[in-house]
RNA sequence: GGGCCUAUAGCUCAGCUGGAAGAGCGCCGCCCUUACAAGGCGGAGGUCACAGGUUCGAACCCUGUUGGGCCCACCA
């Protein structure tokens, strides 16, 4: 048997047992190998990122379901792997560039992207071994990264497939453009931002009539560069004779008409609306339908182009200011107001987004979206929670085809070759070497290879024994925020190219937040990192303590004080076997002895761990944490060390030897189940303390390779209600015993009387060990003597004889002092009371609260008074 | 503008299909009792947001109001 040093020490032992389990192998599986199939696929992390707290989370997360598939038989593997993560690492490497003074454009680009290869090597994985840190064991031998060779293979497989099948295509269209980046971005990494703006009114004049016109409103005044009309509700009567005017552009040499569509509000402004089609969706939807001209007026840094004559060079913003100015001074200008609206910001450098028309690539989604709908739909796909459904369906009707073209350096270059003169366009999976052929310069969206992801870590598109066994995957562990971004894309490609969903689950979790549930930031300076907690509390802390607090769908509330608790449930655990490896006296878990030899508390402690672990399963298997959580604490702590470890002591201290085998035996079946049930949220104090338990010939090596408990009893009913009667005894006496200030060393002798005297008369051992008994009596009506206490309890009452038990000069004394105190009390307030300007002056809360407070002083007197008395036949 | 979630102790939250208000932390008191003082025992503290309704009975179901939070969206 393994000494065990009094504290729990993560450190001490994370380390050690780690490694054993790496190699082991217990984190790896083969297709062939035996048991269900079972598979997680990692959602990616940035390859160079670190990990921070909402990835302890998820991966926490993951690691739990494997461990306890692994238990349950199954022949489960959990794939690691890494993204490349396109934009995030071009930034990142363009940010060291520009600390050296340089751009990437200095480099040029087959430099810049060493670079970035360099930077993968230096600082690649270092995530993934930090997930070790946090007891994740993900099997190692089948790492992917969403950029190495066999990945790229299956991408350029599905973008020419898709391109042959008529579903992706090049088109001249509005997008969203990131003028920082300078590149193109997908509609969902927008971020619509309210922001105060103005709404600008001004006077475009006839063509025909200079002093005449037509008033529109615009927030963004310098776009009327690119106006091509104006547009007025068809029904709108004040505009009925004007349409098919032309008005004249201000300050360019053009004239364009008013037009009439249903889309313009006649309510809004002044009803009339200027159209900029090459600058904003609907007014690029109202050009289509009416064949306006579309003007892109601004170059790729958003600054004014040539197309905006004298504001030509002004960035968006100056440009909007010139503007103003210009209709000013022109006489144009009739007002401008404050207005709050909602502005669209990359999600990567935060600068609003230009939407303008560019030549980009597009996958059309629509038969691709309904497939994914009709899974969700039909169950292939289920959502934990279910409410996460709704609005992933419905963000797959309103989708709109995917922009997936990126002019950045850093990603998987799209497979498609421009003919320099004809501009005609191969898509080719190999690459084309011939005169005048150059590769389009563009690299595809991040998401679009990483959609690939559950089937391509598994060896798509061959027909791997890993595709075979493992696909579909089983569950995919992930916060809601990327169910649009990752889940949806790989719920579309996947049902397109194997038929398959991708994963039968996706169990969604909530963002990590702060203790007030706000979100974490730097600059509030709330951020918890994973590793420092992991450093101080160790990683089981962590996870508990993360695991408390996390059900589906739900953000996940964690502060300091929440990991210190979990770590001191760690403690407790540790302790809690320390006492039963120091009693068991080398009896390990194995069978449990005859029924009847069993005491009354260990039928009770086994129904507890029946219901404990009918529990956890319950909440395991709905991926429910919190409860899982709370259910083992509460039965670890509450039940198994306040009340049976307790009770044990009285047989473990005794000298009856048959009755200390059977304790033995109970106790560390308890133990054994107890352990191997919280061994998924507590991977490495569980293990280290089964390792002890079992410390014997024939004991297994490892809890992870365990078994997961079966019911080793039945809950009984009437079992737990006596452990209860007798409960409620104990916890009476204790009462009593602390309201008189008597100490846990002093013995009290009791009388009690009882309806359920036949079940309490055999519990008298542990009644008197539990509750501090000396002379333990049973009686079959009330004791009706001078100086004896009665304590009342649910099933009866008990009777204490206080002589003895209580210093009686000091306690009169002491009671004296608080009557006195009291009294004063009562006479202040009854005195304020009495006080008519009191009474009518202040406010009836006040005089309320003065009454409440003398009745409270009547009370405690009576009550000390009563007590008083008692005390004072004693002595 | 649409949709979703939410309102229970000072804080974070449990309360399954309606059947006598719970936990952890914090607070107060007593104890170093031989697994654990990182502990034990006991205690205080809630008109379950508000207003109606259904019911023998409502924190829970229905309606409305108000307060938080989130997501989606092309009203100039």
């Amino acid at each position: 048997m393994t000494e065990l040093d009094k504290t729990y020490d993560p450190h001490a032992v994370e380390t050690d047992i780690y490694a054993d389990w790496e190699s082991s192998g217990v984190f790896h599986a083969d297709p062939d190998d035996e048991g269900e199939p079972f598979c997680i696929v990692i959602p990616p992390p940035n390859v160079t990122g670190s990990l921070h707290i909402g990835h302890a989370l998820d991966n926490a997360i993951q690691d739990a379901i494997m461990r306890r598939e692994r238990m349950l038989g199954k022949n489960a593997v959990w794939v690691p792997g890494t993204d490349h993560a396109g934009i995030a690492t071009q930034m990142v490497v363009e940010k060291q560039l520009m600390a050296e003074g340089l751009t990437r454009h200095d480099l040029g680009r087959e430099a810049f992207v060493e670079r970035v290869w360099e930077w993968r090597e230096q600082s690649g994985g270092t995530i993934l071994k930090q997930l070790r840190k946090l007891g994740c064991g993900p099997d190692w031998d089948r790492e992917a990264f969403t950029f190495d060779e066999q990945r790229n293979a299956a991408v350029k497989k599905v973008f020419v497939e898709l391109y042959e099948q008529g579903l992706i295509y090049r088109g001249n269209r509005l997008i969203n453009w990131d003028p920082h980046l300078h590149s193109a971005l997908s509609d969902i990494e927008v971020e619509h931002e309210e922001v105060e703006g103005e709404l600008v009114s001004f006077r475009y004049p006839f063509a025909d009539d200079p002093d005449g016109g037509i008033v529109v409103a615009t927030t963004r005044a310098e776009t009327m560069l690119g106006d091509t009309a104006i547009a007025v509700h068809p029904e709108d009567e004040r505009y009925t004779d004007i349409v098919g005017r032309e008005v004249r552009h201000p300050f360019l040499d053009r004239t364009f008409p008013v037009i009439a569509d249903e889309y313009v509000d006649p309510e809004f402004g002044s009803g009339a609306v200027k159209i900029t089609p090459a600058h904003d969706p609907n007014d690029y939807a109202i050009g289509e339908r009416h064949d306006l001209p579309m003007i892109n007026i601004f170059t790729v840094d958003a600054k004014v182009n040539e197309e905006g004559g004298r504001f030509e060079g002004l960035d968006r913003f100056e440009a909007r200011t010139a503007v103003k100015e210009a209709l000013d001074d022109a006489g144009l200008l009739i007002e401008v107001k404050k207005h709050v609206h909602q502005v669209g910001h990359s999600s990567r450098s935060k600068v609003p987004v230009e939407p303008m028309l560019s030549d980009q690539w597009f996958v059309s989604v629509r038969p691709l979206a309904d497939k994914a709908i009709e899974a969700v739909r039909d169950g292939r796909i289920r959502f934990v929670p279910e409410r996460m459904a709704k609005p992933f369906i419905e963000w797959l009707e309103n989708l709109h085809d995917w922009c997936i073209s990126r002019q950045l350096w850093w990603g998987h270059r799209i497979p498609a070759w421009h003919h320099e003169e004809t501009g005609e366009i191969r898509v080719s999976h190999d690459d084309i070497d011939e005169p005048g052929w150059v590769q389009d310069p563009d690299v595809l969206d991040t998401w679009f290879s990483s959609q690939l992801w559950p089937f391509v870590v598994l060896g798509w598109p061959e027909d791997t024994p890993e595709m075979r066994t493992w696909f579909p995957t089983s569950v995919l562990v992930t916060g809601y925020d990327i169910n649009t971004f990752w889940v949806s894309r790989m719920a579309m490609i996947s049902l397109w190219f194997t038929g398959e969903v991708p994963f039968h689950v996706v169990h969604n979790h909530g963002m990590v937040r702060d203790e007030h549930g706000k979100k974490m930031s730097k600059s509030f300076g709330n951020v918890i990192d994973p590793l420092d907690f992991i450093e101080r509390y160790g990683a089981d802390a962590l996870r508990f303590a993360l695991f408390q607090h996390c059900s589906p769908g739900d953000d996940v509330p964690l502060a300091e004080d929440w990991v210190e608790g979990a770590r001191r449930f760690a403690n407790k655990l540790w302790n809690a076997l320390r006492f039963g490896l120091s009693n068991l006296d080398g009896v390990t878990p194995g069978d449990l002895p005859p029924a009847d030899e069993l005491a009354l508390e260990d039928r009770w402690i086994l129904s507890r761990l029946e219901a404990a672990r009918a529990a956890a399963d319950a909440a395991y298997d709905g991926y429910h944490w919190r409860n899982a959580a709370t259910t083992l604490y509460s039965f670890a702590w509450d039940e198994l060390a306040d009340w049976y470890l307790e009770a044990a002591k009285v047989r473990l201290y005794g000298d009856d030897e048959v009755a200390k085998a059977t304790v033995r035996s109970v106790l560390a079946r308890v133990l054994d189940d107890l352990l191997r049930l919280l061994h998924p949220l507590v991977p490495f104090v569980t293990e280290k303390l089964w390792r002890s338990l079992t410390d014997s010939p024939g004991g297994a090596e490892s809890l992870a390779a365990g078994e997961w408990p079966t019911p080793v009893a039945e809950r009984d009913e009437a079992v737990e209600h006596q452990f209860a009667v007798l409960q409620d005894v104990v916890t009476e006496l204790r009462r009593f015993r602390s309201q008189n200030d008597v100490a846990p060393s002093k013995r009290v002798d009791v009388t009690l009387v009882s309806s359920e005297q036949e079940l309490l008369e055999p519990l008298a051992p542990l009644l008197t060990a539990l509750a501090g008994i000396g002379e333990l009596a049973f009686a079959d009506s009330a004791v009706e003597e001078e100086g004896v206490s009665k304590v009342v309890f649910a099933s009866g009452e008990a009777y204490v004889p206080l002589a003895g038990l209580i210093d009686v000069e000091a306690e009169l004394a002491r009671l004296d002092k608080e009557l006195d105190n009291a009294r004063k009390a009562l006479a202040g307030s009854e005195g304020k009371l009495a006080n008519e300007s009191f009474v009518e002056r202040a406010p009836e809360a006040v005089v309320q609260q003065e009454r409440e407070r003398r009745d409270e002083w009547a009370r405690r007197i009576s009550e000390l008074e009563e007590r008083s008395a008692a005390l004072r036949s004693l002595a």
